[in-house]
DNA sequence: ATGTTGCATGTTAGA
DNA sequence: CTAACATGCAACATA
């Protein structure tokens, strides 16, 4: 995993720690730079992107676990309430990381210096934020009271030279709330390692950015009626400095237009920012270069579009230094990047629509008035040109904006479901091209060729030369949870990284390389009039993430503090802040083995271990953390059992039993790896309400509903609908006021559920009341004429129209999910849910009689009371 | 029988 | 709560 060097200048990221965050989605920490970074749904998250130097570079523990710090730059796991509580005296509304911290001060020094060139005023909350760039924010006094604050209780707990240092700096920063920012530290410094290194960057700002131009000031901290897009290129010299600004031509711009973005965009990061002569637009005039340049850029996407809406961060471009390299054969191109997304199974499914982001399509394609939309030539990254059909369907009140015929060329690209095209343009010309990325974990498992072919696409620029940058939350996990294995280096093979941009428009790229991997690629455009697509495969096989690795993805928050363990050999001192005790460790957390915990015949709690060498088991007292690797000779708390030659304690037998629990985990997998549909699916709402208020276990708990679905397509893996988020037992009894996810998930569902019911009856009367109208005035104009035939016809008319809503009930419209040989019960429960309501308040001896009649079992009665008691619950009884 | 189209609907993230 | 969007699905078209 990474590349073995961590060059001084562009970091090639090394991509060792990683870590389900609280939030969801997970960070990855480099341990060459300390550069760290946030994924959220498969996204880079540009606002979690935190500068998390200067605080603290200690790691801490609670009895919580081990959490992220919003603050360090280092794989921190600050005990989530020194986190938390330490956060909110920077909560700016969101993250404030500490250059910009720091920056504020400095701003605020500024603004309040009249002969200052900033001015600038924050209006609102979000302009607190909006004229961060490259590291500035405002902050107000109080924020700043509390900044202070913070560094006291950083202070208390800061005892390394390297802290000294850092908070010296920070408290040179905080302290000094009149004099220019200054850090003792510069990049000469070597006494500490790279990890400090991007911290000495983001903080070696004051003097540098004084220098900036007037200009370019002023475009960075005028209030953000405009705030910028700020792209800066990779010094392919390799300076690791920040370097001053000289020209206002040195910051690509794009401006955005409308409402202010937030605040964290990639200039907040703690990456070398290296400034390069660029024209307006991402300029093509970098040389090539040979040190991989792998940082991401997230590039707010250009404002002159017409949308007004903000485009909201996932569609954001990520643009990484390699790919821009890559952009570069053209000295007189500029690349805008646009917009990119993650293509949906729909998109990149058969229908061979992919479906735009209103606020993107509005903003950076053509406007269209009537559905019928317009032809869009867009190039692709050999630079064929693929005519697309940019059209909208009327959505509610909305628009739904889709691009139709896309399926050859995203055939063509080898894309799938969870892989990224990236839209951009280039100037001048305006000319549309799509790129691609592809997502290390987005194997269409249905074609294992493609699978193998992003695998094995070997392009020039990847990052893979080493350099791990943007890894994909899922090839992360994946390798992180390969490391908790145990399997050594993780690998990286698939995680690709491609932003291909159109060879044809500059002749930009080498797209040989892509040429070579893609043997059977068409590449005929087809025009969009032979709209025929080809299938990219059956639609029962439509993206569903059923890799070992993508269900790995599951590994819940939970799960991964069982398995982070404190540094060895390492004693930690006490923290107490707020009353909370805290360990604080100088080393961050490694992946300790995996034990398992159980119940004792005494009623207690007993820990299990595996030894390394032996795979005997060996019990250990509860609160024993283990290292990675650990055998019986270092079983301190057994000693007849500290030797691999002593037997173990339990039989083979009580083993099984013991691991029944994770084998349990496995079947789950297992089921969710291509077992047939039927052997797994997922009872409906009423199973499961019944599964989670009743806690019966209404299907076989091995086929419950805990792993990922197939029969809905949106139940994958990390998927948090009712049916995935349900215990993997499926048993567990709920207290009707039970609040929890499930009870609630089933509660809202149901109310949403008679409330259509309602709306249906309701409409079916109107209906009918326009009809018996209609008929009357017939009768009336008809003078005598009513016949019977009229009635009956009418009446039949009506009687097959309630057919189809019956059927529609009994079809299971409701829920998906609804377990075929459950539908009946539901159907029943649901259509007499009413009735049952007041039997079950009324009259006991007539719901023995319903029960009688309708051949229901108690179980079945009391399933449909609870649906009703939640019902009712929602008001809806 | 299978593919396409146009819209409907369910879900969910964000306001 | 609502807009956005992912997906379902019926009607229609085509092989």
């Amino acid at each position: 995993m990474g590349s073995d060097t961590c060059v001084n200048a562009p970091c090639v990221h090394d991509w060792k720690m990683g870590w389900p965050l609280r939030s969801g989605g997970f960070a990855q920490l480099c341990i060459k730079c300390g550069f760290m970074e946030e994924w959220k749904h498969g996204i880079l998250d540009p606002l979690s992107v935190y500068d998390m130097s200067v605080f603290c570079n200690k790691f801490h523990r609670q009895k919580t676990g081990w959490v992220e710090c919003k603050f360090c730059n280092k794989p921190i796991h600050c005990g989530c309430i020194i986190s938390r509580s330490l956060f909110e005296y920077l909560d700016f509304d969101g993250i404030g990381c500490v250059s910009c911290v720091a920056s504020q001060l400095r701003m605020t020094r500024n603004t309040e210096n009249p002969n200052g060139s900033i001015s600038s005023t924050k209006n609102n909350a979000s302009d607190r934020h909006s004229t961060h760039t490259d590291g500035t924010l405002f902050v107000d006094n109080s924020d700043e009271g509390k900044l202070m604050q913070l560094c006291r209780i950083v202070e208390a707990s800061e005892s390394s030279l390297w802290n000294n240092a850092r908070r010296d700096s920070v408290m040179s920063c905080s302290g000094q709330n009149n004099q220019e920012v200054k850090c003792s530290l510069e990049e000469g410094d070597t006494g500490f390692s790279n990890v400090i290194k991007p911290l000495v960057q983001s903080l070696a700002f004051s003097k540098l950015e004084n220098n900036r131009s007037t200009r370019e000031i002023k475009n960075i901290h005028e209030p953000t009626a405009q705030p910028s897009l700020n792209m800066y290129l990779g010094n392919p010299s390799g300076n690791n400095t920040i370097l001053p600004s000289s020209s206002s031509g040195e910051i690509l711009e794009a401006r955005l237009e409308g409402k202010a973005f937030p605040p964290f965009n990639q200039g907040q990061r703690s990456r070398p920012i290296w400034p390069k002569p660029l024209k307006t637009g991402i300029s093509m005039n970098l040389e090539p270069d040979k040190g991989a340049l792998s940082h991401a850029r997230i590039a707010r996407p250009p404002a002159d579009g017409r949308g007004k809406s903000q485009l909201l961060p996932r569609y954001w471009p990520r643009i990484t230094d390699q790919e821009l390299e890559r952009l570069s054969g053209d000295l007189k191109s500029t690349v805008v990047p646009l917009f990119e997304k993650v293509l949906s199974a729909s998109d990149a499914g058969r229908i061979g629509r992919l479906v735009l982001p209103k606020a993107c399509a509005e903003a950076y394609f053509p406007p269209i008035s009537n559905s019928e939309g317009l032809s869009l030539r867009v190039q692709d990254v050999k630079g064929n040109e693929w005519t697309f059909q940019f059209r909208f369907w009327p959505n509610n009140n909305s628009r739904m904006y889709v691009l139709e015929g896309v399926t050859p060329c995203i055939q063509a690209m080898q894309l799938c479901a969870g892989d990224t095209v990236t839209f951009s343009r280039i100037d001048p010309g305006g000319k549309l091209v799509m790129g691609f990325r592809k997502a290390s974990n987005s194997i269409d498992t249905q074609d294992a060729s493609t699978s193998a072919h992003s695998n094995g696409i070997s392009t020039k620029g990847t990052t893979n030369s080493g350099g791990t940058e943007n890894l994909p939350p899922g090839s992360s996990f994946a390798d992180l949870l390969q490391m908790i294995k145990g399997n050594g280096e993780p690998h990286l093979n698939g995680h690709l990284e491609h932003l291909h941009l159109g060879a044809g428009a500059a002749g930009l790229l080498k797209a040989e390389n892509c040429e070579k991997t893609n043997n059977h690629s068409p590449q005929q455009p087809i025009p969009v009039s032979e709209k025929r697509t080809r299938n990219i495969g059956p639609k029962s096989k439509r993206f569903c993430i059923d890799k070992e690795d993508a269900m790995e993805l599951r590994l819940t928050w939970e799960e991964a503090q069982d398995l982070l363990r404190p540094p060895p050999s390492v004693q930690p001192s006490i923290v107490t802040i707020e009353d909370q005790v805290i360990e604080e460790y100088e080393e961050p957390p490694v992946f300790g083995k995996r034990t398992i915990f159980c119940a004792c015949p005494s009623g207690g709690k007993e820990q299990w271990a595996q030894c390394d060498d032996c795979s005997k088991w060996r019990r250990l007292p509860v609160e024993i953390l283990l290292p990675p690797k650990w055998t019986c000779f270092e079983n301190v708390w057994d000693a007849s059992r500290c030797s691999c030659s002593m037997p173990e304690e339990k039989s083979s037998r009580q083993f099984e039993n013991l691991l029944k629990p994770s084998k349990d985990f496995k079947k789950r997998k297992t089921l969710a790896n291509g077992k047939s549909i039927k052997e797994r699916e997922p009872c409906g709402l009423d199973a499961l309400a019944s599964a989670a208020v009743l806690g019966e276990n209404l299907m076989d708990p091995a086929e419950s509903s805990a792993g990922a679905t197939t029969k809905h397509p949106r139940h994958r893996p990390g998927c948090s609908c009712i049916v995935c988020i349900q215990p993997p037992s499926g048993k567990g009894r709920h207290k009707p006021t039970c609040t929890c996810n499930v009870c609630m998930t089933v509660k809202r569902r149901f109310k949403t559920l008679m409330l259509r019911k309602k709306k249906r009856q309701s409409e079916r009367e109107a209906d009918a009341a326009a009809k018996e109208d209609n008929n009357h005035q017939r009768d009336g104009s008809n003078a005598n004429g009513a016949s019977k035939d009229d009635t009956s016809h009418l009446e039949k008319e009506r009687g097959l129209k309630d057919q189809p809503e019956a059927g529609e009930s009994s079809a299971g419209r409701i829920d998906l999910n609804s377990h075929p040989n459950r539908e009946d019960i539901q159907m029943d429960i649901t259509g007499l849910s009413m009735s049952i309501n007041n039997l079950e308040i009324t009259n006991h001896q007539a719901r023995e009689e319903y029960m009688n009649m309708n051949g229901l079992k108690n179980s079945d009665v009391q399933a449909s009371q609870h649906s009703s008691l939640l019902t009712q619950s929602n008001g809806e009884g």
